[in-house]
DNA sequence: TAGTGGTAGTCAGCATCACTAAGTAGTTGA
DNA sequence: TCAACTACTTAGTGATGCTGACTACCACTA
């Protein structure tokens, strides 16, 4: 999209990613596919990869390798307990943050409804 | 609030300045406080000035300094045109990634009523 | 047999951004 | 004089997503 939807990505993508997971299972490929359907057109495979080493390595997912019909074995990622804490977390600081910025938005189109 | 927050603030603390300042010119002392009111209470100052200077160098925001009654002269600054294109630009990225983000977040907690 | 294309993952280097922490300066009042 | 509030500046840090290139496995085809 553009630079504007790159550094919003910054904190999103990562609880996006474990929200996908959150539904079920997957693997790398897979997920920047699903990413890629969902709308987030410019997702490049690189940082979904970057994102699922990081979160492994913070404990949030437990992984599995599986052998592929077509290719390389994949690495299919599974949220863990710890990893749906952290995810609920994401869903609070998310959804704080949305209400105040709608506010703003709706503050900009109607002025004179808030008492200033 | 946590680590969560600051890397969602990363690319939308620059369009909720500027939402604030489509509201109203204003300048980095004040614009600090204001969030403050709003609800991120642990946004620091130099953060919100470091923003204002980029701001500044992208064209985005007109300058103007305004002597103060208490303490050294304020710069106040106010959106012109093409800070208003890059609000509404903001609006639509913004708009954009709370769907998607929404829509990941019901189809979690209502998984049977989305067709896969 | 060599080449193409889809699948699957890795890595080095870069730019941007919010934060930390310290500093400079002006004004007011104890 | 010194503290406290106002107002802005600056150097350095860490986290994140992107770019671009690379390795590797498999199937199909000229």
């Amino acid at each position: 999209m553009g630079k504007q939807m790159t550094e919003m990505l910054k904190g999103t993508l990562e609880g996006i990613v474990l929200a996908i997971l959150a539904v079920q299972p997957a693997y790398g490929y897979e997920i920047t596919a699903r990413l890629r359907e969902q709308g987030f057109s410019d997702i490049v495979e690189g940082t979904v990869y970057a994102l699922l080493v990081r979160i492994e390595q913070r404990g949030l997912v437990d992984v599995a390798k599986v052998p592929s019909e077509k290719g390389p074995p994949r690495k299919v990622y599974t949220l863990n307990a710890l990893g749906g804490e952290y995810l609920e977390e994401f869903w609070r600081t998310w959804t704080f943050l949305v209400e105040r910025i709608g506010q703003l938005h709706h503050h900009i189109e109607h002025p004179q409804e808030e008492g200033e």
